[in-house]
DNA sequence: GATGAATGAGTATTCATTCAT
DNA sequence: CATGAATGAATACTCATTCAT
């Protein structure tokens, strides 16, 4: 009872302690590592103490899955976003890089933080592959068929292209984190890499352009 | 001195211990991650005592450098090899993804052992970046750059496309870690990957297709 | 001031309240350990918040004395019951054994409770043996004591007896805690229980028995 | 193959080290508590380093596991000694009593270890009933059965009769672990204690005695 | 050289206790 | 008075590394 009358109170509360603690064992894991960086950093970090952290979250793999989870979350709403547009193909191009883009700022840090474990971990590639990069892939590829039948777009292998167009994102933001400096200018001007990736993956690397 | 004069027997010796080691490490650290792995499990899979792989490695830092020194050279012998032909950008393309999918035998472990562990220690990843993306993205972006003169490829910022082109190959691999079926099955077969890819990134994804 | 005006009632509702917390304990040690019960537990099984456990009990130890002191209360009473009474050894015996039997319900999982954490802690060792098990000796010794010089009984070590008697009356606690379905369900007939030990403690058992 | 072949010497070493720590842990856990020492105690007792302990018991807990083996093992032995006696009930009594206070000096530093945390956690109280109390109180069961039939016992519930044997030799350790300094005493000659045992044992309390 | 037992620093996690509301 | 969120000391356990054999 009394817990459920001041649930509005409480669980406001609850979130931001645990925006607190997810915002500094992201920051923490993105620059030591997932297992470099102690639930000592993380406490430290955040400026509480170490048994508060497990008040929140009820160890440190939940913390990370807890991570996981947010990537997971702007994706879908990404998916929602570009879902009900009848693009052409490089417009989806477009507009899927710019959103893309655009979320980045609070998930590059997450993604430094949260990928290389993911890679590391089996138990977590199939969490993450099903639930981020496959949504993803999907959404593409579903956009990909309906140009395709339009005859808007000449690609053989949907499936395919919608994998190797993820890639290149997912690449892209490796090299990032790899430190290309590059990459990382391109990424402060999204209309600019927009523009770059539409170009080769859409025009191609061959001579005659798309005029 | 003792050293010098049993070299040649010591070296072979030595070489392969070292070999037999670094490749059960390889194994090791891409099933369970480089941490989760102990160099108990190391000295397992390599049917050697525990205290023998520091005869020959410092610790295990040293084994994952190694690891990537070894992915170090066989970039730099790839790129010695694309060096001096001078291909058509498709055909540049073509062979630069089959030699790559040729060396992914030995070259997939190493990269799902070692990259995690880059991506998660910043002292690791410039070295990655440096001596193994770098050369992988300039040795491109040259050849681009060559094409683009000779008037056969009408790509307007060379190093951005280079980088795309390189990402998405870097791209396609961890999907392929995170365990997606198609693009692994596309990995079996190097010449239909290398066609699917040249169709993307040359062809681009537009309707009129290069004919 | 305030304490000493409001006593009665608040003295009433202090009681309760330790009383409270007091049986929560009890129940929460008896199953799973003093040292795996967490204070957590006692709050959660008494109704209250946890820290309201501290207004009543300094800390958890001292919520382990104030056990003590109840089984310590107990005992006396018990004691000073049979005090006056000028039983034979025998009839000794049986008020004895009913009135610690009867006296089961509450003491039984007091000391389950209170029991192993005594053994466990040399500090506490003392305390219950001087206040809780020496007094039943001694009212027991002075009792065989009394039946022996008026010739009614004829045991050697007066002492030694009285141990033995307490001692199996402990042992076959601790067997009913143990699990021992025959001693439970004999704790459940007093009288039978009684008699049967009347039997092998006072007839003993040798062939000739008394009739 | 060189790990069969060396097995006599590495037994033999692994044996006093598992023995070593068994010690130390005896001391230790008899003289804190099991929960109140550390690992870093038992360590420190049998001075070697806390990493070493886990190389001969998986955890803590194994390590009380296998204290209790060792009470079990010996109630075995003992059981095997007095299993083929024919003796009278009373020869039954003092030879049981003498074997089991010759046991004691290994013993009664491993009972004090082990009881309060057998009788404080559930998932081990069945273990030790199961392993060594019943097996003490089955086998006297046997003999009183065996002479009942003989006509040279009157004892009506044997069962009953053998727990409560059972029983105050238990509640006699404990006493004597409390500090009772009568027991104490008595059980440094076992041979005065049986006596006084079988007295009241079997004799009873009351005045008529065996002549 | 090879071995693997020993080491002990390092860490996630628990839980009695405190104190602002 | 009651609460329960916050605290941080305490501790079992792991594992890279060493070194006597």
């Amino acid at each position: 009872m009394t817990r459920k009358r001041l649930a509005p109170l409480e669980e406001a509360r609850t979130g931001l302690r645990r925006t607190q603690i997810l915002d500094a064992a992201t920051r923490v894991f993105a620059e030591k590592g997932y297992h470099r960086a102690t639930m000592k950093d993380v406490a430290r970090t955040a400026d509480i103490a170490e048994g508060t952290i497990y008040r929140y979250f009820a160890s440190k793999t939940e913390l990370l899955i807890s991570m996981l989870r947010h990537l997971d979350d702007q994706t879908t709403q990404a998916g929602d976003l570009a879902a009900g547009l009848a693009l052409s193909p490089r417009d989806l191009l477009r507009n899927r890089l710019e959103s893309d883009l655009a979320r980045l700022g609070p998930r590059f840090d997450l993604m430094v933080a949260v990928l290389p474990e993911v890679l590391a971990d089996p138990s977590m590639r199939s969490r993450y592959y099903e639930r981020i990069m496959l949504p993803s892939i999907d959404g593409i590829a579903g956009h990909l068929a309906a140009r395709k039948e339009a005859g808007e777009s000449g690609v053989r292998d949907v499936a395919m292209a919608a994998r190797i167009f993820v890639a290149s994102m997912l690449g892209l933001e490796i090299m990032s984190v790899l430190g290309d400096k590059t990459v990382r200018a391109a990424w402060k001007d999204p209309a600019g890499l927009a523009e770059s990736m539409a170009q080769v993956l859409f025009d191609g690397l061959q001579a005659r352009r798309r005029t």
